[in-house]
DNA sequence: GCAGTGATCATA
DNA sequence: ATGATCACTGCC
């Protein structure tokens, strides 16, 4: 039997953040730069679920940064962190509801910074969809997932956000 | 353990 | 305008 591979589209993206995540384990991350295509499996994860997860960027409001995580589901949300490493987010959920999910690791890259430095992926990508169109996407490739296989903990590097710090929103696939 | 690095946000 | 902070990484 055949395996289809399906670039996934905004519907997928406009469910809660922590749905997006969980479902993104196990997706494959398409990178294409001229003709070179590179694709890597989805292997860890975490959600940002709104404004008042004080650990989302979304708590600040509408600003000029977090603009994009308020429009459509299915863009790219990219930022720079600590004046060197890029983060690579998705945007999920509905228009005006600021949630992502952030790509923590992938394929042989552990680690965000290290994820989006071996994919090429900066601020270029900020706000563009993640569709072919943009050179960076998301495919089902069939793989299976069970619930057994994925592992919940605390987000990494949130310790400022009180008791959101604890909240499993971390997704690790095992 | 902690420095590097610069955008972002709050305050003024 | 300034200053604190930061969804990280690599080296001590």
């Amino acid at each position: 039997m055949a395996t289809i591979s399906q670039v996934l589209g905004q519907a997928f993206f406009a469910r809660p953040a922590l749905t997006v995540g969980r479902d993104l384990l196990g997706k494959y991350l398409v990178r294409r730069r001229r003709s070179a295509e590179r694709a890597v499996m989805i292997s860890e994860v975490e959600a940002y679920i709104g404004p008042h997860d004080l650990a989302c960027h979304g708590r600040f409001g509408r600003t000029a940064r977090t603009e994009v995580m308020y429009g459509p589901a299915g863009r790219w949300y990219v930022y720079l962190c600590y004046g060197m490493h890029w983060m690579l987010n998705v945007v999920t959920d509905q228009v005006d509801w600021p949630a992502a999910v952030l790509f923590r690791a992938a394929g042989d890259f552990s680690g965000p910074g290290k994820l989006t430095k071996g994919l090429s992926i900066d601020r270029r990508l900020n706000a563009q969809p993640a569709a072919e169109s943009s050179g960076l996407w998301i495919e089902d490739r069939g793989i299976v997932v069970r619930r057994s296989q994925i592992q919940r903990t605390a987000r990494i590097g949130v310790d400022y956000a009180e008791h959101w710090k604890e909240k499993p929103y971390r997704f690790v696939l095992s």
